[in-house]
DNA sequence: TTATAGATTGCCT
DNA sequence: GGCAATCTATAAT
């Protein structure tokens, strides 16, 4: 857990970042911080797994169909959040990449809590007291998971600037880098599913899917 | 207008 | 490991 005055001390990251491939940009955003600002208590969460999202090359990506009245986020600016519903229950949030016009994203998939904690498990509808052991991965680890924690929804939060000092969602860079980054296959797809577009912490006890196979990452 | 699949999760056996 | 829940964008009538 880190403190709100280190919360405080942490950098903005460089809109430049996002004007890179979504490849590029899923791995540099891992062990960089994602936070909720509201009044009373920050939730922030350490960024340990993603994904990458292309373009229209992407059969697996949304954007892959064109510009959509629910995908236009991904066509516009980098850097804005891309929130959508999917199997009706979950949200997942995406972050928009390349200069506007072209459409790429890096999809959280899971989160290790830093601020908040308390607060995101109230979100999670869980009793902290109950997730000892490998069981506190319930609040964060997954993209469903992590956005409700987050309390992230569609309405509140699509097309949000993650870089806006007005925004109550944003990203910040507290100087952490990750030891070992890992990379396999996405999962959850059935289109372009062999891609290895995914990548994570290594020994991460947040990472979804531990099970599957992977290679660890050049840094 | 109706049908279907989906970047998931949680509860069941 | 199997499968229901629950919404909606998109495809098929």
């Amino acid at each position: 857990m880190i403190t709100p005055a280190e919360l405080l001390c942490a950098r903005w990251l460089d809109r430049s970042l996002f004007l890179r491939d979504p490849r590029y940009v899923a791995r540099e955003l891992l062990g960089k911080l994602l936070v909720r600002r509201q009044t009373g208590e920050w939730l922030a969460g350490r960024i340990v797994e993603t994904e990458a999202y292309l373009g229209k090359n992407d059969p697996a990506a949304h954007a892959a169909a064109g510009r959509t009245p629910r995908n236009r986020v991904l066509f516009g600016p980098p850097a804005h959040a891309y929130v959508y519903l999917i199997y009706g229950n979950h949200y997942c949030l995406n972050v928009s990449c390349l200069p506007d016009g072209e459409a790429g994203c890096v999809l959280f998939r899971a989160l290790q809590p830093v601020a908040g904690k308390d607060a995101m498990a109230r979100n999670r509808h869980l009793d902290l007291r109950q997730l000892s052991g490998k069981r506190v991965r319930l609040l964060t680890s997954g993209p469903g998971r992590l956005t409700q924690a987050m309390s992230i929804t569609r309405l509140q939060d699509n097309g949000k600037d993650l870089l806006s000092p007005d925004s109550d969602l944003i990203l910040l860079d507290d100087g952490l880098r990750p030891k070992r980054v890992g990379t396999s296959k996405r999962i959850g797809i059935t289109k372009a599913a062999d891609a290895p577009l995914r990548y994570f912490i290594a020994g991460n006890e947040f990472v979804s899917g531990t099970k599957r196979e992977f290679a660890i990452c050049d840094l």
